[in-house]
DNA sequence: GCCAACGTTGGC
DNA sequence: GCCAACGTTGGC
């Protein structure tokens, strides 16, 4: 029997817009990660990213941006509604019931790193320095990360694998 | 606030 | 299909 192999993402938001704290302080800790507006970001929200992958939270265009914690996915992607409303942000005219153009998936909070990891640190690590979102440049909102990145980040934060569940 | 990097748009 | 112009992202 073939189980899905589990997959891991960054993904950034804009703390002042979406924080950390504003997905734990969600019913059941859980929202949908809507407003993706880059096809590239797009096809893995649609195409890639399945339940049960691991998330890194990523705070973008701050003073100090940092992986701030982890999270899971709860659902795979789904048509992105907020494109459907007029009166919304993240309006797109072209997108329809039929033709939703942009998705999105849900994501629950699993933990706040204690302490949150800049750039500047993680440039320092010999592992976490090959992240993609460490390259000039790099815009993507959702970009893939290596299980050896995932463990990484979570042993230099002290926390023990989520998705490890004793024994082994 | 600056500006480099990047994606998208639209004229041709 | 090319590419210049433009808008956005996001680190600094």
């Amino acid at each position: 029997m073939v189980k899905h192999q589990r997959h891991y993402w960054l993904m950034k938001s804009e703390p002042h817009c979406f924080s950390i704290d504003d997905l734990a302080a969600e019913p059941n800790q859980t929202a949908c990660w809507d407003g993706v507006r880059n096809y590239q970001a797009r096809n893995f929200l649609r195409d890639a990213i399945k339940v049960g992958d691991g998330v890194l939270f990523y705070h973008s265009n701050i003073a100090k941006p940092a992986i701030v914690g982890v999270a899971e996915v709860t659902r795979a992607g789904y048509p992105d509604h907020t494109a459907l409303d007029p009166n919304g942000d993240h309006f797109d005219p072209r997108a329809s019931e039929d033709n939703p153009i942009w998705y999105m998936v849900d994501v629950r909070f699993l933990a706040k790193l204690p302490v949150p990891l800049t750039r500047d640190f993680l440039a320092e690590h010999p592992v976490l320095a090959t992240m993609d979102v460490l390259r000039k440049g790099n815009r993507l909102s959702v970009q893939p990360v290596t299980e050896v990145q995932w463990q990484a980040v979570l042993q230099v934060a002290g926390l023990s694998d989520p998705f490890v569940t004793g024994g082994a």
